[in-house]
RNA sequence: GGUUCGGUAGUUCAGUUGGUUAGAAUACCUGCCUGUCACGCAGGGGGUCGCGGGUUCGAGUCCCGUCCGGACCGCCA
C-alpha cells in the first residue's frame, strides 16, 4: 500500500457509527492515546472531527499489532479497516458504539513526545503551550474557541450583508497621527527617513467612504496599537468595523442591535432581552463605571447627606458618601470583612478604606462606626439602602471620581463572591450621551474622550456651551454598548461639516498647520459633498471570548502576543540584519 | 514606568526554624496483562532548584541584583 497513490480518507474520525458496521473504511488522523492489554492494542485516532477507537488483535495479526505498538502519542496514522460494532460500549464517546478493526497501517509522520498533553485539561503552563501554540491548538477546548470565531465571523457577514453593506478593505499602510495610541510604525525603503504607520482603526477612510456615496460600509480587519498588553488587549486586534451614511444615532443603533441580537441567536442560540440605554452620568452615579455589568444590581446609594456631620471625620472631609447593599451577607466574619477591607486597599483598586453595616435579623445594627453613628443613625440608612434584616451595608468615601471607582470595584468583587455574574447568561445596555472632551492636566490640553472625529450633539443647549467656552461639559453624539461589564463596542455620528472639524482639532490643541497636515485630506473630501454619518466599531476577540465564556481574547486569536506583546513561538520581534538597516536608512554606519 | 504573584524532573507542583542522598503525581522507557477507553500491575531512567553575587560550617530555603512569565495600575483617541 502507497498511501502517496490512494486516498488518504474515506471518513472522518467523528462520524462513524452503528450504521456503518460492515463497512471498510479508511481514516488518517493524530494518535490520541493507545492501550496495551496483553494481546490486545486500542489507539484512539483523533482529527478535527472527533476520536475513533482502532482495535488490534496479537492473535489475529501479530506484525500489525507488533506495529500498532511502537506508534506514539500524536504519530499521523492512516488506516484501512472494517468498521465493528464494540464488545463493550463507551456512551460517553460519539463513536463510542464502534471501533475500526485494522487490517492495514501506515505511519505518515512520526512524532516527538509533545511537551504537554493533549487534552481538554493539559497539563502544561501558559507559556509552554503559547511557544507550541501548534500543539495547543490541537486540543478540543482551543479548538472550539476557533470554530466559534469562525461562525461569529460568517454570522457578522452574513447579517450585514443582508442589510446592504459593503466590505470594502482599507489600507494597512498609512499615516501615523498624534491622537490616541502609539502607532506602530514600519520604515519605508524608498523614502528613506519616513515611516507608514499601521493603522489604530481605519476610522478616516471609512469617513471617505462615506464622501464617496458607498452608504453602508463594514470590514473584519485588523487594527494594531502600541500600548501595553491585558488579558483582553493585544497588539493587534480584529474589529468589526461599520459606518452608515444618513442616519442619527438612533438609527445606528437600531441597526448594530440588530447584529447583536443576530449573533447571539444564530451562534448560542440565546434571545438576547432588551438592550436599554442609560446616560453616562447615570451609569457613572450607580455603577460607578461608563460599562457597568447589569446582570445584577447592587446599585449604589449615597449617603453623602445622611452621613456627613455626625463628628466621623473621615466622612466630615469627604466630598461623596456612597455604598453598596449585599444581600444575605450580615453573617459575614470578621476575617471576611477583613478581606474585603484589603481587597479595597490594594493598590489596583486604591481604596482607603471601607465601612460595613451589618443589618442584624434582630433588627439591631453591628458597623465599623458604631462610635460615630447611633443605632437610629444606621436605620435611616438601611433605609436608604431599602435593605432588609441579613442584609449587609459597605460603604466608602473620599473624592467622587475615585470612589466611585473603588466601589465599582468592589461591587464586581462581591456579584462574583455571591456567584451573581454567570457565565451563560447576557445583559447588553447601550451608554450614551459621553462627555466630548476632558482636560488633560499632564498635557494642558483637551483630549477626545472617543475621537476627534465625533461630533457634539446638535442642539441650542451645545451651542450655548460652545459660545461659553465650557468645551468640557459638550455631550457627544456617541454611543458604547456594553455586554456584561465588557465594552464590546463604541460608535458615534461624526463631525461632517469642515468648519466644525477645524474648530475641534483647534480645541484638542492642533495648530492650522498640523489640523491640515495631518487631516487636510478628510476636510478637503469635505468640500465635495458630504452626507451626515456615523457608525461603531466592534471588538470581535472580545465579543469571541465573551460568548466562548472566557475573561482573556488569547484563547480566541490562533496566535496571540504574550504579556509583554512577544510572539513566544516566533521569538518576535527580533534584530534584523545591518544589511537589512542599511537599505531602510536605519544603521549608523552613514553616521 | 509601577504594584503584585511566580520560576524546583519532559510537565504540573510540594519542599517545615537554613541541616543526611531534593520528593509526589503525571508523562517517558522496560516487562506482564485479550475488551480497554484517565486501563491495570511491577520495575526503571530523569534535576545547573531561572541566572549572578552575598551571608553562613552549611542555601532550593535568608539578603542584593538581574532575566523570564502571569494578573493588574499607568497607558489603551
Amino acid at each position: 500500500m502507497t498511501p502517496t497513490t490512494e486516498i488518504y480518507r474515506s471518513h472522518t474520525c467523528g462520524e462513524l457509527t452503528k450504521d456503518h458496521v460492515g463497512q471498510e473504511v479508511i481514516l488518517s488522523g493524530w494518535v490520541q492515546r493507545s492501550r496495551e492489554l496483553g494481546g490486545l492494542t486500542f489507539i484512539d485516532l483523533r482529527d478535527r472531527y472527533g476520536l475513533t477507537q482502532l482495535a488490534f488483535n496479537m492473535e489475529k495479526d501479530s506484525d500489525l499489532c507488533g506495529q500498532a505498538r511502537k506508534v506514539g502519542r500524536e504519530y499521523v496514522l492512516r488506516v484501512t479497516g472494517m468498521v465493528r460494532e464494540r464488545e463493550s460500549k463507551n456512551a460517553a464517546m460519539a463513536t463510542g458504539d464502534i471501533e475500526i478493526e485494522v487490517s492495514d497501517l501506515f505511519i505518515l509522520d512520526d512524532s516527538e513526545t509533545p511537551p504537554f498533553t493533549i487534552e481538554e485539561n493539559t497539563d502544561g503552563g501558559e507559556e509552554l503551550r503559547m511557544k507550541y501554540r501548534y500543539l495547543d491548538l490541537r486540543r478540543k477546548v482551543v479548538q472550539e474557541n476557533i470554530v466559534l470565531r469562525h461562525k461569529l465571523a460568517q454570522q457578522v457577514r452574513s447579517y450585514l450583508n443582508q442589510q446592504d453593506f459593503l466590505e470594502i478593505e482599507t489600507p494597512f499602510l498609512i499615516k501615523s497621527t498624534p491622537e490616541g495610541a502609539r502607532d506602530f510604525v514600519v520604515p519605508s525603503r524608498m523614502n528613506e527617513g519616513q515611516f507608514y504607520a499601521l493603522p489604530q482603526s481605519p476610522q478616516t477612510f471609512k469617513q471617505l467612504l462615506m464622501v464617496a456615496g458607498y452608504d453602508r460600509y463594514y470590514q473584519i480587519v485588523k487594527c494594531f496599537r502600541d500600548e501595553d498588553l491585558r488579558a483582553d488587549r493585544q497588539p493587534e486586534f480584529t474589529q468589526i468595523d461599520c459606518e452608515m451614511s444618513f442616519v442619527r444615532q438612533q438609527d445606528v443603533r437600531r441597526v448594530f442591535e440588530g447584529l447583536v441580537r443576530h449573533l447571539f441567536k444564530e451562534v448560542k442560540g440565546i434571545e438576547l432581552g432588551d438592550i436599554p440605554l442609560m446616560p453616562y452620568k447615570e451609569a457613572l452615579r450607580l455603577y460607578g463605571s461608563d460599562k457597568p455589568d447589569i446582570r445584577f444590581g447592587m446599585k449604589f446609594v449615597e449617603l453623602t447627606e445622611l452621613a456627613k456631620g455626625k463628628g466621623f471625620q473621615v466622612f466630615d472631609q469627604s466630598e461623596i458618601i456612597v455604598g453598596i447593599k449585599a444581600e444575605g451577607c450580615a453573617e459575614y466574619s470578621r476575617k471576611q470583612l477583613d478581606a474585603l477591607t484589603d481587597f479595597v486597599r490594594k493598590p489596583q483598586v486604591g481604596g482607603k478604606g471601607l465601612v460595613y453595616v451589618k443589618c442584624n435579623s434582630d433588627g439591631t445594627f453591628k458597623s465599623s462606626v458604631d462610635k460615630f453613628f447611633t443605632q437610629a443613625d444606621l436605620k435611616a440608612w438601611k433605609e436608604s439602602f431599602d435593605a432588609k434584616e441579613g442584609d449587609l451595608l459597605l460603604v466608602v468615601s473620599g473624592d467622587t471620581i475615585k470612589s466611585r471607582e473603588v466601589l465599582c470595584e468592589l461591587r464586581l468583587e462581591m456579584g462574583n463572591q455571591l456567584g451573581l455574574r454567570k457565565r451563560n447568561e447576557y445583559m447588553a445596555l447601550w451608554v450614551n450621551d459621553f462627555p466630548l472632551l476632558e482636560w488633560d492636566e499632564d498635557t494642558s490640553r483637551h483630549h477626545a474622550l472617543h475621537h476627534p472625529f465625533t461630533s457634539f450633539l446638535k442642539n441650542d443647549t451645545e451651542r450655548k456651551k460652545i459660545a461659553e467656552g465650557r468645551l468640557t461639559s459638550l455631550v457627544a453624539d456617541a454611543y458604547d454598548l456594553v455586554i456584561n461589564g465588557v465594552e464590546v463596542g463604541g460608535g458615534s455620528i461624526r463631525i461632517t461639516e469642515r468648519e466644525v472639524q477645524a474648530e475641534m482639532l483647534k480645541w484638542l490643541g492642533f495648530t492650522e498647520q498640523e489640523a491640515k497636515a495631518q487631516f487636510g485630506f478628510l476636510m478637503d473630501a469635505f468640500k465635495f459633498g458630504t452626507p451626515p454619518h456615523g457608525g461603531i466599531a466592534f471588538g470581535f476577540d472580545r465579543i469571541c471570548a465573551l460568548l466562548g465564556g472566557s475573561d482573556s481574547i488569547r484563547d480566541f486569536i490562533a496566535f496571540p502576543k504574550n504579556n509583554s506583546g512577544r510572539d513566544v513561538m516566533l521569538d518576535a520581534p527580533a534584530g534584523i540584519s545591518i544589511e537589512q538597516l542599511d537599505e531602510l536608512g536605519l544603521s549608523n554606519k552613514k553616521q
